[in-house]
DNA sequence: CGTAACCTTGATTAAGATCAATTCTCGTGG
DNA sequence: CCACGAGAATTGATCTTAATCAAGGTTACG
């Protein structure tokens, strides 16, 4: 694989060729369609993965069947690093599952395997990607925090302005285009029932609530964009 | 302070003597009682956290005033770290806040003030220090992803069924009474009130589950303990 | 242009929150 | 030792939100 792949990982952005190089060694790529399954919560953990390309969910499914989506990765970012952490001294690998389901969400997902214990021995001798894992698993903790905070204390009506908003903010952030838009959008890059997984609802609330939010001339949802007609009311609701 | 309430804590317990000096060197013991705020969200973030005696509560609080409990620290753990690593190169810590609420719940609470920038200096000259803070946070990973499949997944009933077992393997495991005990129970550490908080429903939800877990044979509550009655229904209902 | 996946809408139900009224518990001072 | 009062917990009645069940409509794509 080519290094500068590997340079756009967080985890991996302070390090030389020579690291590079030795992580480059270890992993393996795979590739995924739509639909098809990186990992169950039931097989035994062989290490940490990264998305290179596409889209991956991680989510839980209840006894009745009923799913919530913890955390959508999109490419450069890692996921299934924790367990790497649970057992640091001991060797023993065995009886470590995986701690959720992780599911492609794009045709042509690539995703880097990084395997537990080769990384695990480059990891004690780098302090870079030591530090970098920890400014990761910070970001990743705040995420769930404010994730509990909202399934908690907000009613569906807040979780999906919010929800658009910070899609809004983010896709400002990243790719700042010079002209401002009309009408600002966003596009949605999951399905609407794993958008209602992901905010602790379900497909039908959530197309009331779009309705809700339509009629109260706050958002137009055309397919997978969501146009927000009035971006102050919407800042309002998701306070 | 004496040295061996620090290599009680979880991260510091891997260091010699000459590491426990200069991590002494820079901490700061406060009291607190019952009640007693340690900071609120507001506030400007100095540094984070350790449980020293006591109980200490993380709690976010919505607009109206419902709150929820992120996390119950007790002695030996450690609090709001998370910050720490946000901005880990700039040395800027200004308009950082505290993430969320953090209230002492027993009277004679102590806590220890690691201050953010010296204790930055220390971590990125120590691998030990680094591994054992990502094994902590890898632990925090867990409970939290747990703590959301909780929430999202599983009715107040099934919650509460959850919160006694893990209490009760929990106690189980630190200290293993030679003596089975006749009949199983754990001590409620905080006001149900609380407890509610944590599980994210009311009091008044609470007291109706007990009294269901009660009629059916379940459980026993008085006061602060609870009786465990039938341990394998127990089980089945948290499952 | 047919069919499957996706989405919307309506009617009904259920879980749990809210509101309100007691009761219980326990520490304090008389 | 008892009475008092405050905070904690219980219980009942009612209300609200969102889940469930059911049916129909839309879209996309071979």
């Amino acid at each position: 694989m080519e290094s500068s792949t590997l340079k756009k990982v967080h985890i991996f952005s302070g390090l030389d060729d020579t690291e590079l190089a030795a992580v480059n060694e270890i992993i393996r790529v795979k590739k995924f369609n739509k639909g098809d399954m990186v990992f169950f919560d039931t097989e035994p953990y062989l290490g940490f993965y990264i998305v290179k390309t596409g889209l991956v969910k991680i989510y839980k499914i209840s006894k009745d069947g009923k799913e919530h989506i913890l955390h959508l990765v999109s490419s450069g970012n890692t996921f299934a690093e924790v367990p790497l952490f649970e057992n640091l001294g001991e060797i023993k690998e065995d009886d470590f599952r995986y701690p959720a389901n992780a599911m492609a969400l794009e045709d042509g997902t690539e995703t880097i395997l990084v395997p537990a214990h080769k990384f695990k021995l480059l990891l004690e001798n780098n302090r870079t990607i030591c530090l970098k894992m920890l400014s990761g698993f910070a970001k990743r903790l705040r995420h769930l925090n404010r994730h509990i905070e909202e399934l908690t204390l907000m009613d569906v009506t807040k979780r999906v302005a919010n929800f658009i908003l910070s899609e809004y903010i983010n896709k400002r952030k990243t790719k700042k285009d010079a002209k401002e838009e009309t009408l600002p959008y966003i596009t949605l890059h999951i399905s609407k029932n794993d958008m209602a997984a992901y905010l602790g609802t379900i497909i039908e609330t959530l197309s009331r609530t779009f309705k809700k939010l339509h009629d109260d001339n706050i958002i137009e949802v055309d397919g997978k964009k969501i146009y927000i007609k009035d971006l102050e009311k919407l800042r309002q609701l998701a306070a």
